[in-house]
RNA sequence: GCCACAAUAGCGUAGUUGGUAGCGCAAAUCAUUCGUAAUGAUUAGGUCGCCGGUUCGAGUCCGGCUUGUGGCUCCA
């Protein structure tokens, strides 16, 4: 017998060899009809694979991580044997499970598969599926793997079973189908009652750009078709909340073939929203010491060069700008660091001056794959809310938590609570890609790390993901349907004061190097802009909707009256206009709650008599009637202890 | 940049074997002066993204380009 210790720390005792399926089935039928993969000691197994020592099992079932995650493994087995019965000669690469569904990497060489050959692979699914076939667990040899698999002229899973380690090997079958995979799986395809085949798409073999191009098939299944619907329904849902298409109702910006691609136009309630954003943002950084300073949209080439980024990006940028003067070359700034530096040179600074730091919303152009590009969240003009913190090393952490503190400021102030925050390092195998010393490399990777400690701030650490100049702390928040963007971004840099001499007069009078921070707590304008439309489904805070109330006369009796509470409005700074169309009430509220206004103002006989509005609030309807003044004062201090929540 | 798909009026769209473009909203005009989610009538608006080809004839078929969408790669 072996001993059995569940979550809850109670321990049974099952004959060895016992499958997890075996200890769903002994605790209840509908746990075991339920149950999707078992947890072994912290690894996830198969329900069918036997436990042959002591363990402590948790089982999976569909509400959990694990659960999904075999689920949808085993219906990328179940696609790829629909693909090989319509496909003989089709090659696999890999197929995982996703956050939501699977994909799957194939070659049909002369055949690719199309968008439009979705629905037939869908069927032959169902079909494969109703028989129910078991998924067949085998360890197999790396000799025997290579054999089987070069016999199925399977190339890609050579190379993969080539790189694996003898022993380790194991295969998984199901029908005419089998498969180099790790696993866990499910004990056959029965539960997989709902399929829908999503997309195709181009996905390079191991995610490298020079070797040859599969085509990936997303998809993703249910144990129940409703379950299915409703992720559809939540796609659909997702796509009204879509920035490019709301951007574009909500009059917030545009897009024009003859400006160019990856150029915002800003539409004026696009400008208004992003001008009290930057306002909001300069009001905290005034208090945390920092200077606005302002700075060309070009400088000479030799800054870039300078700062290294023109021998890494040069040649992948907008092309220099000449001028009559031969020889002499100009760039449209790509970044704000190298002005910021020389604004440091203007002056010799003493240790006392420090830490010095600059802000500037300053406009940078980047000239991103046109297959990059995606509305606002990816361009090739953008607007950095950008600062460069210049400091002696002994100021460094203490800066770094201090510019931490204003992210959560402005990540609190618009709700963004499911934010990610990630580390990103050098690739330790992959030196020659950075620019620095090891030993300044290392003092600024370790000041990230410990300032996330201090915060209390768990954040993943990715390897790889580093600037070429330093490693950085970004903050990432996921748009409407799930898609992850970086945000708010903190970079701790040693190079490029090295690199611009820059200098400070230590109390020793010897000269010292000052560390610099670079950070951005939106990230750019355009991109913050996109992801907050998304979150809030233009549904913008009150302190920072474009329009904050709209005044509705009943008829067009009333309409010099309502003029009258709109100048009011706007001497007591409340956005706000008057809808004087010739319409009903009925339809001015309507058209008024589609535009998603705060507040709508309805003014006629009674209110004129009385100096009064009656209000109706957004979504909620009619809360009846005040005097205009009053109005303006309750408004007026909602938006104002909004702005300053931050500073109790 | 690569793979797949798409592009019809300001916006959303119909147009299924190729036969000369409809609809809704918005707009303009007129009537109506209205009390909490669409008043009615009339009018105007389209070189069907661009260039080329096939054809007696192309929104529709073919090729190229542009732009966009979903991914891949990239993201200072």
């Amino acid at each position: 017998m072996i001993k059995i210790t569940f979550p809850d720390n109670s321990v049974r005792e099952y004959p060895q060899g016992t499958t997890g399926i075996q200890i769903a089935e002994s605790i209840s039928p509908r746990l075991a009809q339920d149950v999707l993969a078992v947890g072994v000691n912290g690894q996830t197994w198969d329900l069918t694979r036997p436990i042959n020592e002591d363990a402590s099992v948790k089982l999976y079932k569909w509400e959990d991580a694990e659960g999904k995650h075999a689920f949808w493994h085993t219906s990328a087995h179940l696609m790829a044997e629909a693909l090989q019965a319509l496909y003989p000669n089709i090659k696999f690469g890999i197929g995982p499970a996703i956050e939501n569904g699977f994909y799957y990497d194939v070659d049909n060489e002369e055949n690719p598969i199309k968008e439009s050959d979705l629905p037939v692979i869908e069927a032959k699914m169902m079909e494969l599926q109703s028989l129910s076939e078991p998924l067949i667990r085998q360890d197999v040899t790396k000799k025997d793997a290579l054999q089987l698999f070069t016999s199925r002229n399977e190339t890609y899973k050579e190379e993969l079973i080539s790189e694996l380690e003898d022993g380790t090997i194991t295969i998984y079958q199901q029908g005419q189908f089998v498969d180099l995979c790790r696993g866990p799986h499910l004990p056959n395809t029965a539960p997989i009652k709902a399929i829908k085949l999503l997309s195709v798409a181009g996905a390079y073999w191991r995610g490298d750009e020079t070797r040859k191009q599969l085509t990936r098939i997303y998809g993703i299944t249910f144990p129940k078709k409703k379950m299915l619907d409703e992720y559809l329904d939540f796609l659909e849902e997702a796509k009204k909340r879509d920035h490019r298409k709301l951007g574009k109702e909500l009059e917030l910006f545009a897009f024009s073939q003859s400006v160019g691609q990856g150029l915002p136009l800003w539409l004026p309630k696009g400008t208004m929203l992003r001008d009290l954003l930057e306002q909001y943002l300069k009001k905290i950084q005034k208090k945390y010491g920092y200077q606005q300073v302002m700075t060309p949209h070009i400088g000479q080439k030799e800054l870039w060069i300078t700062s290294g980024h023109y021998a890494k990006y040069g040649k992948d940028s907008f092309q220099p700008i000449r001028t009559p003067q031969e020889g002499e070359e100009f760039l449209l700034k790509p970044m704000n660091c190298p002005h910021h530096c020389e604004i440091y040179k203007t002056a010799p600074r003493s240790y006392k001056d420090l830490p010095l730091r600059f802000a500037e919303f300053g406009t940078v152009y980047r000239y991103e794959q046109s297959g990059e590009l995606h509305g606002l969240t990816r361009v090739r003009g953008f607007t950095q809310d950008d600062a460069h913190l210049f400091c002696r090393p002994d100021q460094l952490k203490d800066e770094f938590l201090k510019v931490m503190d204003i992210v959560f400021i402005i990540f609190n102030a618009l709700n963004f609570k499911n934010f990610e925050a990630q580390i990103s390092l050098r690739d330790p195998n992959n030196k020659e890609k950075y620019i620095g010393t090891d030993e300044n490399w290392e003092k600024a990777e370790r000041a990230i790390v410990e300032a996330c400690q201090e915060k209390g701030l768990d954040a993943k650490v990715e390897l790889g993901e580093a600037a070429f100049y330093g490693p950085k702390l970004d903050f990432m928040v996921k748009d409407a349907i799930g898609r992850r963007w970086q945000l708010g971004t903190i970079q701790v840099d040693y190079n490029l004061p090295e690199r611009f001499e820059l200098e400070y007069m230590g109390a020793d009078n010897q000269k010292h190097r000052p560390v610099m921070i670079h950070r951005a707590p939106f990230g750019s304008m355009e991109r913050f802009v996109a992801v907050l439309i998304e979150h809030t489904g233009g549904n913008f805070p009150l302190w920072l909707t474009p329009e904050q109330a709209v005044i509705l006369p009943i008829s067009e009796k009333y309409n010099d009256y309502a003029k009258k509470v709109a100048a009011y409005l706007e001497e007591n700074d409340i956005r706000a206009s008057v809808d004087d169309r010739n319409e009903k009430i009925g339809r001015k509220i309507r058209d008024n709650e589609v535009k998603k206004t705060p507040y709508m103002l309805i003014v006629g006989e009674k209110e004129a008599e009385n100096d009064e509005i009656s209000v109706r609030k957004h979504g909620e309807g009619d809360k009846g009637m005040m005097k205009f003044t009053t109005f303006a004062e309750i408004l007026n201090q909602e938006v104002e202890s909004m702005m300053n929540a931050w500073q109790k």
